[in-house]
DNA sequence: CTTTTTCCCTGGACGC
DNA sequence: TGCGTCCAGGGAAAAA
């Protein structure tokens, strides 16, 4: 699942590749990518522009023309970019999009259960969109002091609160639970009663979790891949994710895995202990053996 | 306003 | 071998 780590992986490969090219031809053949839009009027006005950026905004990969417009790209579950040499990528049956670049290779985009989505943005839309979408960059300016502004007044579970992309940019299932192993607090707690110490833990464990994300290149797990093929090797080093029954690294503790706003979530029981005082939450949780 | 639920979509895993 | 069922989950939209 392309997060933040995977998103950004992405745009450093493809940058160097995109950015300069000229589009000579676009074949969009799932409609459902440019949705409402007709296929054929999104692929016409892009035929033509010339990249001059690739940019990233918390999960979203934005290309950038010489127009001023822009072509925002979210991966969301299986989405992927690919380079290759012309032609080379147009039998694969998952194969949504083609780009064909003046330097006689083709980008492509491919995503198994089409999820993702382009949008063909104007420059003074832009920023409307995005920061209506997408909060703070946390490997921005974001400090712990503002992470807690954000999360104030919070009542959701901790887990809900990050993975809503308005509180922090780039969070997913994976990362939110390894940042919350990290810095040993429940997916449960309520959002907006953290104390300061627990919001700098927090906020230097999102940091930590992501920068070594994009160290490794990000997590493969199954369909994610850089624009090569090649794979991620973040997925060796997950402390929570999909290690349910697994012992803690940290203490041993079998981990628990647990059901949160609809998303699997894995925790220790041990280090990331709920407080005496919020009993009411945690009861309330639907829990399974693991 | 916030929070929760539903829906979209495919293919791999699993039980029989 | 085949079929049915469950599961993965980001985010928009609807419901609460």
């Amino acid at each position: 699942m392309p997060e933040l780590p995977e998103v950004e992986t992405v745009r450093r490969s493809i940058a160097p590749v995109l950015e300069g090219a000229r589009l000579e031809d676009v074949e969009i053949r799932d409609p459902r990518l440019v949705r409402p839009f007709d296929p054929m009027l999104v692929a016409r006005e892009l035929v033509g522009e010339r990249v001059t950026e690739v940019g990233r905004r918390g999960k979203y990969l934005i290309v950038r023309f010489e127009s001023g417009r822009a072509l925002l790209i979210h991966l969301r579950m299986t989405g992927s970019l690919r380079h290759a040499r012309r032609g080379a990528l147009a039998d694969d049956p998952h194969t949504r999009a083609v780009l064909r670049l003046d330097n006689a290779s083709d980008v492509a985009y491919r995503d198994v259960r089409r999820f993702g989505t382009w949008e063909l943005l104007e420059e003074r839309e832009l920023s409307p969109f995005l920061n209506a979408r997408v909060g703070p960059e946390p490997l921005g300016s974001l400090t712990a002091a503002r992470l807690g502004l954000r999360l104030q007044g919070r009542r959701a579970p901790l887990k809900s609160a990050l993975l809503d992309q308005r509180t922090v940019a780039g969070l997913g299932n994976i990362y939110v639970d390894e940042a919350l192993w990290w810095s040993r607090l429940h997916p449960l707690r309520s959002a907006g009663r953290l104390d300061d110490d627990e919001l700098a833990r927090l906020h230097r464990a999102i940091r930590r979790v992501l920068r070594r994300g994009i160290e490794r290149q990000g997590s493969t797990l199954r369909e994610y891949a850089l624009p090569d093929g090649s794979s991620g090797r973040m997925q060796d080093e997950f402390h929570a994710y999909g290690r349910g029954g697994e012992p803690c690294d940290r203490c041993g503790t079998p981990l628990q895995r647990i059901v949160v706003g609809g998303r699997t979530t894995t925790f220790c029981p041990r280090c990331q202990s709920a407080p005496q005082s919020e009993p009411a939450v945690a009861r309330r949780a639907v829990v399974t053996r693991a």
